[in-house]
DNA sequence: ACTGAAATAGCCCCTTT
DNA sequence: AAAGGGGCTATTTCAGT
């Protein structure tokens, strides 16, 4: 990727809501260069969309925690990542190397609902779960160096 | 929190761009009013702050893996997270319950460039470090159901 | 707290270089 | 690809209920 694109990429991971106008003025362009640039990089997909940054506390999630997952029977057909999408607590899912098949990421309301969430995930999916609670988060989606 | 500023928190978890008139039809309010909560919400710090969603392969960040670390000597001050601030491929750090002390996440360029994280992350904090890689993200950062 | 309206600012398209 | 301009829509503030 170009200089300038990054330049933009880089200041929209920031602050999602700058203005071209803005935009322009950091990067050294016209605003309907800037606009034009915005657009092409949202259309190859190089920007996917734009989130308010929540606080979960905030709003209700106030527990956060990873899950390992390991289907009981290995020989099944795997879709678990389907099975699972189900579950709006399931913020994130990811395919990993080693021991486990995929690791969760999960915001739950209390402990309570953390217990119940496991229980749905093991049922739908059919696998053991193993769960590392988080009990604070020094710093959290960082914008990246690009 | 109340019924309208879900509907509001919820909406702009989806597409932080929204406008103010669309948001406005979405709860049935009027622009004004509308304008005013948003304002609210973000000065509560319920909304953070908005972020553009990123393609990581796309700006060269195709590898992910979450590194759990432990300290080397548990009895010294723990600044791990301080320490490790500086390093930008470490996208978030979860204090966490269990035998780590602290689960990341991190994003690099190639397996090289996690290598050399690792090293950096080790000398820098005075841990250990267990390693898993992500293989594919089936999903990510999915809004809350709120 | 919400509405409505008025002024400002930004978006967006089109033309030109 | 980038710049500039013009019409239009959204943002923002203010007064009123």
């Amino acid at each position: 990727m170009e200089e300038t694109d990054r330049a933009i990429v880089a200041a929209l991971a920031v602050d999602g809501r700058l203005s071209y106008t803005d935009l322009a003025e950091r990067v050294g362009l016209s605003v309907s260069a800037v606009h034009q640039r915005v657009r092409r990089l949202e259309q190859r997909g190089v920007i996917n969309g734009y989130a308010a940054r929540l606080d979960h506390d905030a709003i209700g999630l106030p527990l956060t925690a990873f899950v390992a997952i390991r289907p009981l029977d290995p020989s099944q057909p795997d879709d678990a990542p389907d099975r699972l999408a189900k579950l709006p607590q399931i913020e994130s899912c990811y395919s990993v190397a080693g021991e486990d098949f995929y690791l969760l990421m999960v915001r739950v309301e209390s402990p309570l609902a953390l217990e119940r969430l496991l229980q749905e995930i093991r049922s739908a999916a059919n696998v053991t779960t193993r769960t590392t609670v988080v009990l604070s988060t020094p710093y959290e989606h960082r914008p990246p160096k690009i």
